[in-house]
DNA sequence: TTTCGTTATATTTGTAAAAGTATAACGAAA
DNA sequence: TTTCGTTATACTTTTACAAATATAACGAAA
């Protein structure tokens, strides 16, 4: 028997982070690009962007910074803010997984 | 800024309860028919069966007791093992809704 | 200045989940 | 024995969401 949880943090805005974006920005993140980490999540671009988008809309600042053209096309990085968001929310819910297992236990089920 | 959370127990062989389960066997308390939970939960009498027709399948104890037929054409009772299982479950959830916002707390986003 | 892979966006197509429809079996009470 | 509302189940239709397709703009480097 075991005990799951999917968490994520909405503002007035909408969601502003949930797992996976977190996926999301944490492939953005390695690959410097949008298009590369929606291909390593097997989502389409269109999907992809539409996610950070509406992450993007819900937070008060960047989560990521984007460069349209260039001799590679261009880019997307993850700002600092961005960093620290993935930090604090993979941070959280693993806390939350051990806080959840420890609570199952005190119940026989 | 709010943080979230969904939570549900699995067993090998599926889902056991989640919110949305719990919603419904609440209901079936209440009114002592899957039909009438079903119409109050606004989702067909079909897919209400489906839900608790897989809680079930993944629980080694019935959550519920039907009886068919009768002057009132029967109806679903919720067993003592279920009740146990509604209560564990809503008190784990508050508990977990707690933990994130002081979790949340701990984290200037 | 041409090229390239990217961002950004709209539109169409496909699909999986939900809803809707239909129907049989049931059995206590009137 | 007839009636009634329910459980249980199959099948069809609808809908919402994801995927696929298409296309324009961009701009650093070769």
């Amino acid at each position: 028997m075991k005990i799951k949880s999917k968490i994520w943090i909405e503002t007035d805005e909408g969601i502003l982070i949930s797992e996976g974006r977190i996926q999301l920005l944490k492939l953005i993140e390695s690959t410097g690009s949008l298009n590369k980490a929606a291909k390593e999540m097997n989502i389409s671009y269109q999907k992809a962007w539409k996610l950070i988008d509406a992450s993007n809309k819900a937070s008060a600042e960047p989560l990521i910074a984007t460069q349209v053209g260039g001799n590679k096309g261009g880019g997307t990085v993850v700002t600092p803010y961005g960093k620290s968001l993935i930090e604090s929310f993979e941070k959280i819910n693993v806390a939350c997984w051990e806080f959840l297992d420890l609570e199952l236990k005190k119940h026989s089920l």
